[in-house]
DNA sequence: TTAAATTCCTGTAAGC
DNA sequence: TGCTTACAGGAATTTA
């Protein structure tokens, strides 16, 4: 499931091959994907705007437009983002797709001169496909404010890859909430970006127990929590991301991280510091893995 | 106000 | 072998 280190993956494979392109059209094959605005105006809005930018917030990807306006996609649990040649067959749930211009040709490869229906030129550009089975997923357009006041994007929270995010930030953030520490790493309003991989994955790291209430963390332990985390996704990060279930990066192509995870996905399986089975519990709705004896 | 539960959705795997 | 059932979870929404 695409967090952090999978989404920013992911955007900056797309950066170099969408920066400088225009938006033809856009095809929704699902439109209820699209959640902002009204799916018969997204695309009306969407087309023969110019891609100016890539970025990442949180497990957010904005492509940012001209006319201020931003393309917001969040993946879900299952999203894919590929750029594919259009001849490519398409894949099943797949349910946006954009044409993008051609920037070597000049020509755009549809013009919008009427009588010249089915007169394609070559060479075409590239598509930009957005293929999820599970439809956790969303598309959003509009300038970020608007996106905000519409509350179809909430505020986020820090990011925990930022130099300026400091311990202290940290441990103020935990001392407002009486929530499972867990909990708390999972709540974007509090931390952008993490969810349940990476949050076990940094508390094993911490040394910390899942289920510690978050008010009770020590200005130590939240140090201690800050480094767990930049290290767990920036490590993720170098990796490509982990592909623990159905994740592919733009090019339809694994992560690495899956091989190297100390904690999720092993419940059972012994602890690699300490050798004892991995316990397992549900937080915050989520299967929640760690060690009894070298989580405290 | 905060926290927990519910809901959405389908592919996968376990169980009979 | 083939069917049913449980499970995975991000985040908006609802309930407590």
């Amino acid at each position: 499931m695409p967090e952090l280190p999978e989404v920013e993956t992911i955007a900056a494979d797309l950066r170099p091959h969408l920066v400088g392109r225009t938006i033809l059209r856009c095809e929704l094959r699902f439109p209820a994907i699209v959640r902002h605005p009204e799916p018969e105006q997204f695309v009306d809005l969407v087309a023969g705007l110019r891609i100016e930018s890539v970025k990442r917030r949180g497990k957010y990807i904005l492509i940012g437009l001209d006319q201020d306006r931003v393309l917001v996609v969040h993946l879900g649990m299952t999203g894919q983002l590929r750029i594919v040649d259009p001849t490519t067959p398409v894949a099943g749930h797949t349910h946006a797709i954009f044409d993008l211009d051609t920037s070597e040709g000049g020509l755009p490869p549809q013009g919008d001169a009427p009588g010249k229906a089915g007169s394609r030129r070559t060479p075409l550009g590239k598509q930009l496909r957005y293929r999820d089975p599970r439809r956790f997923g969303r598309i959003l357009l509009g300038t970020e404010a608007d996106l905000l006041l519409a509350r179809v994007m909430p505020h986020l929270g820090p990011e925990p890859i930022d130099p300026d995010f400091s311990a202290d930030a940290l441990y103020a953030a935990l001392r407002r909430r009486k929530a499972p520490l867990k909990a708390v790493l999972l709540d974007q309003k509090a931390l952008a970006g993490v969810g349940n991989i990476y949050a076990d994955e940094s508390l094993y790291r911490a040394r910390l127990r899942p289920d510690r209430v978050a008010q009770r963390i020590s200005r130590a332990s939240a140090a201690r929590l800050r480094d767990a985390l930049r290290e767990s996704l920036e490590l993720a990060i170098r990796n490509r991301g982990s592909s623990v279930d159905s994740y592919r990066d733009a090019w339809g192509e694994r992560g690495g991280q899956q091989e190297v995870l100390q904690v999720y996905g092993r419940a059972g399986e012994p602890c690699f510091t300490c050798g004892r089975p991995l316990a397992s519990m549900r937080i915050a709705g989520r299967t929640t893995v760690f060690c009894r004896h070298c989580q405290r």
